[in-house]
DNA sequence: AATAACAAAAGTGTCGACACATTTTTCTTT
DNA sequence: AAAGAAAAATGTGTCGACACTTTTGTTATT
């Protein structure tokens, strides 16, 4: 959530930052070819320095690219979003197993806080979907934080984190279960809060789980 | 193993697995500042080509950069490592459960005959370790490949490994327990050749778990 | 002699141009 | 008129040059 530059300095940086969210958000359609002179232009930038934007969004699997055949904003699929969850839940579980040995009990004092704050909101606003969704992406962003270990830290917010962003703007994906995430969100700061890994890490895989299985239903729907 | 392309096409590509190669096997020491200059002219090819490559480097954390002031070869820690192991253990443990429910009946016939095959050899040539690491590294590859699940099998086949590879050359980690290694791929084959995946996540993960444990006595010793 | 201010050198970030590959269009041949 | 070959157009890969930033080296001041 916090960076440690201001802002980001560099052109290719901003591009890149800028592109992202095109990207995630759809405004650039997913499976479109990437026109490198078109979008240099449009962005006023040159083509090197847009190409250096676009290894990066490659590296983050938000595009493909093929060696003189240019680049394609990654295509969404149904299979491709049940791989990010297979993944999802084998590095958070780890995390959450990391977080219960390693968060300070400051920063677990502060997770409780977010958690009645987000049960406050639950009981106020029946339904209101998008905070549910913004405080979900909250509550587990911090106990990754909380593993301290850097490579899942960078693996999760880095690059799966936008991935499945993208899906749930472009699928339209809103959990109709903000209770349910809620209970379970609270079993499983319990578990961290007397510090037992192995039964943080069974509740987050459960969690990542139950909350797979919403969105095939969902997706099942249409 | 296996490339679709017969060999790297581009020039950023070719130099790109140069590069690589020279940073796993310590021929650029870790640690050190790369300068663009100097590197585009030893390997005679362009800065931008160059940048590239170093791009990607970047995005598999094999080098750190920052704005203006350049790149740096990632510094090897006794902490990271233990980070890697980490992501490992959850990485690999899933790909050992997907593993068990998606490998063909003729990969898993074909694991059994490559892991005979190190039987024989540790009997036969006691103690050789170089082909253990390699025969070892063949084992895992397979599993993550037969877990079918495309990004599970990019993050580790393209990112982890050729980390683990780097701590193995420069922290000279040659395994003394290739016997037992060998024994617990046999026991987590029988539980993917039964289709049970929990058994061979469980099965995975212990076997990481002790490999971690090896890694660690031997660098306590230093 | 130590430190501050300044100037020179080296390094990174960005750009525009050219070479080569791919795609599209046009022209030939049957 | 359809199919194939040649040619034009578009797009990607690579390069060298310039602008700006950081580092190094020098001079001046106390």
């Amino acid at each position: 959530m916090e960076k440690n530059q201001p802002v980001s300095i560099t052109l290719t940086d901003r591009l890149f930052d800028r592109l992202q969210s095109a990207i995630v958000e759809g405004e650039i359609a997913s499976g479109s070819k990437i026109s490198e002179p078109e979008l240099a232009r449009q962005h006023g930038v040159s083509r090197g320095s847009l190409r250096e934007a676009i290894g990066r969004l490659e590296a983050r699997k938000l595009v493909e690219r093929k060696p003189n055949l240019g680049a394609r904003v990654v295509t969404l699929s149904y299979e491709q979003l049940i791989e990010i969850y297979q993944v999802r839940e084998a590095l958070e579980g780890m995390a959450a197993r990391l977080a219960a040995q390693s968060m300070s009990d400051k920063e677990i004092e502060e997770l409780q806080q977010l958690l009645q704050e987000h049960g406050r909101q639950i009981e106020e606003q029946q339904g209101e979907a998008y905070f549910q969704k913004q405080g979900d992406l909250d509550f587990h962003y911090r106990i990754v934080q909380g593993s301290k270990n850097r490579h899942l830290i960078g693996l999760l917010c880095n690059d799966l984190y936008h991935l499945l962003r993208m899906y749930r703007y472009q699928f339209g994906m809103r959990s109709k279960r903000s209770q349910q995430a809620y209970d379970e969100h609270h079993y499983l700061l319990n578990a961290i809060t007397s510090r037992d890994p192995e039964m943080a890490e069974l509740l987050m895989r459960q969690h990542i789980r139950s909350s797979r299985r919403n969105v095939e239903k969902m997706l099942l729907e249409n």
